[in-house]
DNA sequence: TTTTAAATGTACCCTGCATCACATAATTAT
DNA sequence: ATAATTATGTGATGCAGGGTACATTTAAAA
């Protein structure tokens, strides 16, 4: 691995940021690059939990099998730390991660995470506000997912895609609808039904996995209404 | 306040036991100790979030207004930290707590509980620790009720009060039917039916809030079963 | 290209459970 | 004690949305 490579990386989180020349270097050692490709898992629920894990570009679902059928809890875009909770809450890892485009990431020793939390106050402090944000998101959630009905769950999930993964209202949908469904929790000919209702209505266009959102104020109103 | 009363007192998180004297000394300082009485608000989803609080004694619902109905995300029972997550992740609460016994806290200042975060770095991991447990139970609250159908659901419910809050098959509902519902995340009425379903099939003995779980292994089944 | 498999769209049926409506019991206030 | 309020039980009704079934399209493999 090169030298000063993580010095010089411009994909640093925020906790990163607080790092100095020494734990940066210490860090280079015990931090391994790789890439993963669409539909790679990346780490399995079940499975022993192992290293703090950095997406540095790319989009990843993490996911729960349920009783029933499986779950997409969110989709973690990088730069962003991944599996955190699971790697420090318990042994086991409680969901999956699977990539959903092509995904470049660090791995991270434990040890070496754990002893900047120990040694380094910021970088603690960053990590646990970025844990409580999760935290917050999570509820939220929950929280709608539970509460509101077919339409206002899926009207959800693409205004999440447009805002907070592509920034943009005109986007390629990353995932078949059977996995839209898992995000919106519906079944996929619910997600067929309502995602032509949507285009009839003139609140989205609908070509295939391409989706431009062109009412996104009626959007935000199904949305809050359930 | 007296002095050293932080440092002799008995109900210590696993993080303050990482404090040394000069830092529980502190502590003491930007500490508050007061009660609330069952029912009492002791913070408020959308106001302004204040400070840190630990339960030293009692139980405390953490719930959010839906765009439906009220939601119980989970019970917090002494000792623990209560709204960590508000409290770092946003500046406005994004829920709100509920003593549902008679209940025992300290307030502890934002700014002494952070500068700790920064200063000591075993008390960091330990509240990043509890912080990712809670999270991950939230995940699988989430799955289960996300996937379960209402007797699986009031079937966690019940588990989850036997289990982690009373740790007893035998306890005294600290909350209405209706309550009930709000954790279990179904009507007033399919509690009543349920529960009265239970009864007759000798999983559960009810007595007005006296509850009492004689199957316990059936229960399991109906929870994993859904 | 041809073959196979996976993804998608639609129609229909069926069920869980919310909601309504009302009776009764238990609390709380006066 | 009496009244008023809140909590609880139970039947009847309606409907959202999951599941099934099948047609069709698209993508992957041979």
């Amino acid at each position: 691995m090169l030298y000063e490579i993580c010095k010089y990386c411009h994909l640093k989180s925020a906790a990163a940021e607080t790092l100095d020349s020494d734990e940066l270097k210490k860090l280079e050692r015990s931090c391994f690059q790789t890439q993963f490709a669409k539909g790679d898992l990346i780490f399995k629920q079940d499975a022993l939990s192992a290293n703090v894990i950095f997406i540095r570009e790319g989009l990843v679902k993490i996911h729960i099998k349920g009783p029933e059928r499986e779950q997409i809890i969110k989709i973690n875009k990088g730069p962003t730390f991944l599996g955190i909770p699971t790697t420090f809450g318990d042994i086991i890892n409680h969901y999956s991660a699977t990539a959903i485009t092509t995904v470049d990431v660090c791995f991270i020793s434990n040890e070496t995470f754990q002893q900047f939390i120990y040694s380094n106050g910021k970088f603690a402090y960053e990590i646990l506000h970025d844990l409580c944000k999760c935290q917050l998101h999570t509820y939220n959630y929950c929280i709608n997912h539970l509460q509101k009905q077919g339409p206002g769950r899926l009207a959800d999930a693409l205004l999440y895609l447009a805002n907070e993964i592509f920034n943009d209202n005109n986007f390629l949908l990353p995932m078949t609808r059977h996995e839209l469904g898992d995000l919106a929790c519906c079944s996929r000919e619910s997600v067929s039904r309502l995602l032509n209702e949507f285009k009839k209505d003139n609140i989205i266009q609908l070509e295939g996995k391409k989706i431009t959102i062109l009412n996104k104020e009626l959007l935000s109103q199904i949305s809050k209404r359930g």
